[in-house]
RNA sequence: GCAGGUGUGGCGGAAUGGCAGACGCAGCAGACUCAAAAUCUGCCGGGGGCAACCUCGUGAGGGUUCAAGUCCCUCCACCUGCACCA
């Protein structure tokens, strides 16, 4: 009778001998085959550890797992992103500093994974608020400074009209102030921006080079959200000016029956003069600054607008006299704060004219054919053939829109125009817990960045975290820390007190993981060239469009400037799905459906969460906790314990199972490649069900299973590998080998149906003649066609027969 | 609103266009036990039938196909993101 399963004692003694012969940590051996395993590194939160946490960890935990079985030099990295918000706001309620908050949060997390068992190189251990680190955060900052890729802009924030604070959106719920719920307004501030629309082309061909899962992809090609289109001038009658719209409509010019501002238009400031209802405007403006851009695009079932009175614009194309309207559904971050409406065309501009019951003009027709565009907006470019537009009558919408284009070129009214819905990186923070922005404003030279030798540039200590009420940050209020000398003429200067968002430490944390320790540089060129790309990195699909658009965006440039050598950091992306409460709901604080997996730990053990975890349901989708799910995974990994007991002492696989090894082996082996660990593990669930079966297993088919077992539940199986006479540790042998030919079996069930429905099985020889298979399924089912007439007979090899019959 | 995704037993889920429900949980029955727990064995989508078996069934409605959970169209519900939470 062997010793029950005791998950404490084998846990602790695993994971000390780990700790001390430090089997995963990376070699720098560069002359190994390597493999890159990423996963997003956490943000150390006062709560501690979240059962969600430990799912992609687990993953790639396999993963590398397999990988270094395979005989690869593995980099399987762990660290910090430890700036941010509620670190600070949690520092300035309790008066302790920041820094304090951080330390002991990410040591209670460090413990957590560490009693998970993951397989990390904790000698490569980072973390973003070490100087030694933003260091180079604040050196590639520079880089993008000095290249023009860093500059100011007056940009709104969220503005609490009490606490005179600057608010992240976060902050801002249905309008009013989380902290005091008094309302928020939208001011308008100078704040540093990074051109990433620089690189959107390239961001998007680069997705054609890399191994991401499709929505990964689609969806950061429609966030850049690429469009060809047109600028077209609009002259305003009775002045020199011309109001310049961007649209990707362009051969519709005929049917534009007005135009419409976004409330911030420069234009509505500079001819307030000439404009009737000045004041009607500048309301209409003050209450569109309550709202955010998220917010105005909304469908607003009730459009709101003010026509602006005393300015007309002229349509360029016929010379008509439209009228030019200010709504908040124009946006002033994309295309030029101005459209030209075509409401027989488009579906938002249809809303606005049936609301404010302006003319609708059709201009394109289905197939040539009208159709009601007092009924709704006809929007389809394929079927469109253009009408009542003089010079571009019967074209198509594409040949129209070239035509169109040339016209306006020759004629010095507009010009082709790639326009993004992507937007330039707001890359400043009126807050304390961040990486100082290495910049000084002098009043001779401008803004100047530090010199590389004075990096880093250390966040000093101050007595109050709060942001300043003018809406500085709280460094503003230091003195002898702002006020300084120029870098450039020694003349005196004020450094910048904004700081960088949390984005930009985690935007290039992998490349210091190559090279963690490194003083001279952010990591070595020869670190660098053996380890990127990542091989591997799994992330959440939340991360999708900012901080993988972000950190892609940061190295396409850092490849540009010859720092690194790859112009993708990751070559393959792939996301996990969330794990929610016993009740479907996402587990928060407030809905008391929050699993801690420090208890589970304690209860089941380290190896029956994971193994839990990765049994759940697919990687990819989100799943719902089960404390009973969690005792099923207990239960499998005691009967794999219990095996012990009816082992045979024989090192072959025994003749009737051989197949089912071989077939195991493979399943396994490739769904832990395809991150489907729920049905690798039902595979094994499955073998184990086969060994009770005959209560019997042999060591050579024990240890099979054990190996395969062991990236999941790495303690257990070390632990049995030893008690079973395994030579040496589990973790120092190879990944077990199928051989293809042994997965097959020489007679195979097939169903037999009539009309598509199963009436039968039968078995019959894998090679067996269509002809006879045939003969033999008809046999089979002759009573049930009976009186019928055989209309088809379909055999697909191995599979079915289906004989269709009246 | 825009973009992406998901929808299959009581529950988590499985299924290269080819036998829907693998594997696990819960439940029921039996074995073991003085008893319980643990463990082991069997059953386990709905309706009908003593049974062999018949029939319906993958969010709803249409379509393609010898064959649809899977492909196409329309719709519904839910989840994620929307740029200062990370």
């Amino acid at each position: 009778m062997a010793q029950a399963y005791n998950h404490h004692v084998v846990e602790k003694k695993w994971q000390d001998i780990w700790a001390e012969k430090k089997p995963f940590a990376a070699s720098d051996d560069y002359s190994k085959p390597k493999f890159y395993a990423l996963v997003e590194f956490p943000y150390p939160s006062g709560q501690g550890l979240h059962v969600g946490h430990p799912r992609p960890y687990t993953a790639l935990d396999i993963v590398a797992r397999k990988r270094r079985m395979q005989g690869y030099n593995v980099l399987y990295p762990m660290g910090w992103d430890a700036f941010g918000l509620p670190t600070e706001n949690y520092a300035i309620a309790n008066h302790i500093h920041p820094k304090d908050v951080t330390k002991k949060n990410v040591s209670r997390f460090k413990e957590q994974l560490q009693s998970l068992g993951y397989s990390f190189d904790w000698d490569r251990e980072v973390n973003t608020t070490d100087p030694d680190y933003y260091h180079w955060t604040q050196w590639i900052f520079l880089k993008l400074f000095n290249e023009g890729l860093a500059y100011k802009k007056e940009m709104p924030i969220n503005w609490c009209t009490s606490c005179k604070v600057g608010l992240a959106n976060e902050e801002v719920v249905n309008g009013v102030c989380e902290r005091c719920g008094s309302p928020v307004v939208r001011k308008v501030k100078s704040e540093w921006m990074l051109k990433i629309t620089e690189y959107a082309d390239k961001l998007i061909e680069g997705l054609d080079t890399v191994d991401y899962i499709e929505r990964v992809k689609v969806q950061q090609k429609n966030w850049i959200g690429r469009s060809t289109g047109a600028e077209v001038d609009f002259a305003i009658k009775d002045t020199s000016d011309v109001l310049t719209v961007y649209t990707t409509r362009c051969d519709t010019l005929f049917g534009a029956t007005y135009m419409v501002v976004s409330p911030e238009h420069p234009y509505l400031d500079k001819y307030s003069d000439k404009i009737t209802n000045y004041d009607a405007i500048l309301s209409y403006r003050e209450e569109a600054s309550k709202k955010s851009d998220f917010e105005r695009s909304e469908l607003a079932k009730d459009k709101t607008g003010v026509e602006v009175k005393g300015l007309v614009a002229i349509n360029p194309v016929n010379g008509k006299e439209i009228p030019i309207w200010v709504s908040d559904y124009v946006l002033m971050s994309y295309g030029t704060g101005a459209i030209m409406a075509v409401p027989a065309h488009d579906t938002r501009d249809w809303e606005f004219a049936k609301k404010f019951d302006l003319p609708i003009i059709q201009v394109v027709a289905k197939d040539g054919e009208e159709v009601d565009v007092n009924e709704a907006a006809f929007t389809d470019v394929e079927t469109g053939i253009l009408i009542n537009s003089d010079f571009i009558n019967g074209l198509s919408v594409n040949d129209a829109k070239e035509k169109m284009i040339s016209f306006l070129e020759d004629k010095k009214i507009g010009h082709a125009k790639v326009n993004y819905k992507l937007r330039d990186w707001v890359f400043s923070r009126q807050r304390y817990w961040g990486e100082p922005i290495p910049v000084v404003h002098c009043e001779k030279c401008g803004y100047v960045g530090l010199k590389e030798e004075d990096l880093p540039l250390l966040l000093p200590e101050v007595d109050s975290y709060e942001p300043t009420d003018n809406g500085e940050s709280p460094l503003a209020a230091m003195t002898d820390w702002v006020n300084t000398t120029c870098p450039c003429c020694g003349g005196p200067a004020k450094r910048e007190t904004d700081t960088m968002p949390q984005w930009a430490g985690s935007s290039w944390y992998f490349l210091r993981y190559t090279d963690p320790n490194n003083k001279k540089e952010l990591a070595s060129k020869e670190a660098l060239k053996y380890w990127m790309p990542v091989d591997w990195y799994n992330g959440g699909m939340e991360h999708t469009t900012l901080h993988l658009l972000y950190s892609r965006f940061w190295h396409k440039f850092l490849y540009d400037q010859g720092v690194v050598n790859t112009p993708e950091p990751y070559q393959k992306r792939t996301s996990h799905g969330m794990i929610l409460g016993e009740n479907g709901e996402k587990m928060s604080k407030s809905r008391g459906n929050v699993v801690n997996p420090d208890d589970i730990v304690r209860d089941y053990g380290a190896d029956t969460l994971r193994t839990y975890e990765m049994f759940i349901g697919a990687f990819d989708l989100a799943a719902s906790w089960s404390e009973d799910g969690v005792k099923g995974c207990r239960r499998f990994l005691e009967r794999v314990w219990k095996l012990q007991e009816i082992m045979t002492d024989d090192d072959a696989y025994s003749a009737d199972l051989e197949t089912v090894m071989h077939q195991t082996i493979a399943k396994v082996s490739n769904d832990f490649e395809n991150l489907k660990f729920n049905t690798g593990i039902a595979a094994m669930m499955s073998l184990i069900n086969d060994f009770y079966k005959k209560n019997s297993v042999t060591r050579a088919e024990y240890q099979t299973l054990l190996l395969l077992l062991n990236p999941v539940a790495p303690h257990v199986t070390e632990e049995i590998w030893e008690r079973i006479g395994g030579e040496g540790y589990i973790f120092e042998q190879k990944w077990p080998e199928f051989d293809p030919k042994k997965t097959e079996t020489s007679t195979v069930e097939i169903a037999i149906q009539i009309n598509g429905k199963v009436k039968a099985t039968l078995n019959i020889e894998k090679d067996e003649a269509k002809d006879a298979v045939i003969a033999k399924a008809k046999e089979e089912i002759s009573d049930k066609l009976e009186g019928k007439q055989i209309v088809k007979e379909i055999y697909v090899p191995g599979r079915i027969v289906n004989i269709v019959a009246k």
